[in-house]
DNA sequence: TGACTTATGGCACACTATGACAGAAAGGTT
DNA sequence: AACCTTTCTGTCATAGTGTGCCATAAGTCA
């Protein structure tokens, strides 16, 4: 990796960390794009060239989350039911947070407050997610050999792996360490296997 | 009802018939305020009076749909679980929805196609729904007898209800008619309910 | 009619976001 | 080293959203 991408990403960091800072400092809408990039020393122009608006700076570890999610869902064994299928490429994004530095460890929690106390941000995730959740939908209609467009448990199973992930990222108390975060998640995802009767994901 | 209060709705109705058609005709993003203000005979700054924002004005059947959801579930019986329950308050939506004068079914399904058009609206949705979701969270704990903030099923329950709503609002294709939803929404809670391990939710 | 309340319009303003252009920095080549 | 190419950056200009303020017009009630 040369020069320049290292500093590009150090760039990026740099205004994510202040963004955040500042965000759950003086509150999101009070926080003006200009502050960001100031704080970074950077033109506010450049800022729009890392982050394409405002609340992108909220779904950075969300996009980077939903690849992961992806992924791990390809490589999952064709037999396996989808729900179990979504469930395990869930807990792959989580071992994948696990295993992050103490600095992305830290931006996670922080983006976490930051969703908990500005839930209209959730929402902007959920928009951002609409194109993957098609794409999941896509996947899990090719394990049931359906059509995506016709079927619409493939959607519903969807629907439920991705609430499930949101309601085991919620954030009742404001501390709470990535160790607590991880456990609270697979506590999440076994009250939802426990939930659905078995076999209804075929 | 006054004739300020008539001149009002009318205003107001006005307004969301020429967004959703300027919308569903040169695309959202394209359409501004002042076009929409514009075709009404209003000045933008008036629109700004009837509608907090641009996207609000896809949330309107949105914000009322809720109010009649949260209404429908504190009516619904103290012994009933909870998730059976929302599915009658879902039920209750879908009859309003049945009811509606011939204007407003134009208006909702219009606006169905352009929430599959730009999906980045449902998320503005979910985000405006967030906080629905809390007090619909908080009836199904006091249903339940546990405390809202400690107990993960209950957001779980809400959030699988929520999520059986959108995919049964899906539109998968342009046409179709008011009863064609409703029979659709029909099939989607039946098909939730068969997919959940019978007494989960208690 | 007159006094009141409320809706509207016009103005100024802050902020987000994007396009165009020029200059600076990094990387590779000889 | 000097050179060229590519990429990043800053400045300027512009469109669009959203809000506060104040004067005016319209509806309401006595």
């Amino acid at each position: 990796m040369g020069l320049r991408e290292r500093k590009k990403e150090k760039t990026r960091l740099a205004l994510l960390d202040a963004a955040l800072d500042l965000f759950l400092e003086q509150g999101y809408e009070s926080t003006t794009v200009e502050q960001i990039a100031g704080a970074v020393e950077v033109s506010p122009r450049t800022f729009f060239r890392y982050f394409t608006s405002k609340d992108h700076l909220a779904l950075w570890f969300h996009d980077q989350g939903e690849e992961i999610m992806l992924d791990a869902m390809r490589s999952r064994p064709e037999g396996e039911p989808p729900f179990t299928a979504l469930m395990h490429a869930l807990r792959a994004v989580l071992s994948d947070l696990h295993d992050s530095t103490p600095e992305d460890s830290e931006r996670f929690l922080k983006l976490r407050r930051l969703l908990d106390k500005y839930p209209h941000l959730v929402g902007q995730s959920v928009a951002r997610s609409a194109e993957t959740e098609q794409r999941l939908a896509g996947l899990v209609a090719a394990r049931r050999g359906v059509d995506p467009g016709e079927d619409q448990l493939s959607h519903l199973i969807v629907a439920y792996a991705m609430s499930t992930m949101r309601v085991g990222f919620e954030c009742p108390r404001h501390d709470g360490t990535m160790q607590e975060v991880v456990r609270r998640m697979e506590e999440t995802i076994e009250l939802a296997e426990g939930s659905l009767r078995p076999g209804w994901d075929l």
